[in-house]
DNA sequence: AGTGAGATTATGTCCGGACAATTGGTGGGC
DNA sequence: GCCCACCAATTGTCCGGACATAATCTCACT
């Protein structure tokens, strides 16, 4: 939680950690284990640790990003279900044949939620979040087919870009109401770029208030002037 | 110790370290410290640990090097005298010459020690091993003519090889034994290696023994032939 | 011989506490 | 105003214990 507070600007770098005494009132842990926690944010050089005068980052955290052999996103549902991890979306379900072309069954897995944000991006904006209960140390899913290979095989159109990456993040305080989870909860957080010109496609994984440094979602959309 | 350990091969790849418990039993110490300093192992990726299975070392120790910065000799003897680290030697004192002409004082810094070593390489040779109550993390030696210039400047012959290092380490038993300290306590080693062939002057350093790993001291010694 | 349940034995993750070491802050004296 | 002694706060390093988790081993059973 630490991490991603910094991560998404909570703490910027200057800034003073609560103390290990702090923590362990704020959440009712063990010094310890607040140790531990700081210890690793030391370890990963994000911030320095003096006696006296505390806890100061030192560097801004980058999200750790699991970007090798992911597969494609129907690898990832496969995942998700072998792994017996909870796929929730938010926002409107998948248009049907948008969503088939993916390889998701619009019936059973979605469970829809309070859409998020209102800006003009967010419109027809469906965001997946696979939550995970713990975080999977290395994704084990084979390489494999992108998915877009899968979407020229079914619709013939070619995507111009291709951008996946899938992410182990902690949730923090918004986030975790939103999924009707607690903060500090697990959840893998998936990326996908795809954007076809000629068929005016696009699948992209976008953030859902521009303030928000993390990208939680996977969307599927297309293109504004569709 | 465990790290040192690993470097001079009393612990190969494949083996087994010792459990948690029996590292506590070894040296007396809580589990937790045990646990700590396996940890360190572990994070170096020198070992892997495994539930049940125990830790199996699975690279060999690099000994820990800080090449970068270390200015000269003197600058090392300086700061030693800063950190108040303590400096020994062992072998015969070096020419009163030679010593000046390294920014030695033989007089008050120099405790002799027993000779190490009866192969002929180590005739002749004194050996300075900086001993410190704690590992500098870095060493802060600002960067600094080496101590080859010192010569050149002084006798006026030029060093046709240098080559230098400090490398932060453990000392094991027996070396602890001949330095009169416990083992596990930090040294500081010192490495330069200077040949000028015109005066047939080697400074060299060596390891006392061939079989020993670790290269633990700073030699100041003439050709064989001189 | 193979299988599976259970025991065993490591490590992993917590809790709680104590004291040391460092260093920023404070206040008194000059 | 400056300096120095002292205090306090924070991290560093230990101790001790408890239970969870995972993987190996054992052994009865088929």
């Amino acid at each position: 939680m630490l991490r991603a507070a910094i991560t998404n600007g909570t703490y910027k770098v200057g800034d003073l950690l609560p103390t290990e005494q702090e923590l362990c009132a704020l959440h009712d842990i063990s010094r310890h284990t607040a140790r531990d926690a700081l210890r690793l944010l030391s370890e990963a050089g994000l911030v320095t640790r003096k006696r006296r005068a505390g806890t100061i980052v030192t560097a801004p955290a980058e999200p750790a990003v699991f970007v090798q052999p992911l597969g494609g996103f129907q690898d990832l549902l496969q995942y998700a279900r072998d792994a017996q991890l909870k796929i929730m979306t938010y926002g409107p379900a998948p248009e049907d044949g948008l969503a088939q072309a993916m390889g998701l069954d619009t019936a059973g897995w979605w469970e829809l939620r309070g859409q998020r944000g209102t800006g003009p991006k967010a419109v027809g904006v469906t965001r997946v979040l696979i939550r995970a209960d713990c975080v999977p140390e290395r994704a084990e899913i084979q390489a494999h087919p992108t998915i877009a290979d899968a979407i020229e095989a079914r619709f013939g159109i070619v995507a111009t870009r291709i951008d996946q990456q899938i992410t182990a993040m902690v949730l923090d305080a918004p986030l975790a109401q939103l999924l009707g989870t607690e903060p500090g909860a697990a959840a893998l957080r998936t990326r996908r770029l795809y954007h076809d010109e000629q068929n005016n496609l696009f699948l992209a994984s976008e953030t859902a208030h521009p303030a928000d440094r993390f990208v939680y979602s996977q969307s599927f959309t297309r293109e504004r002037g569709d």
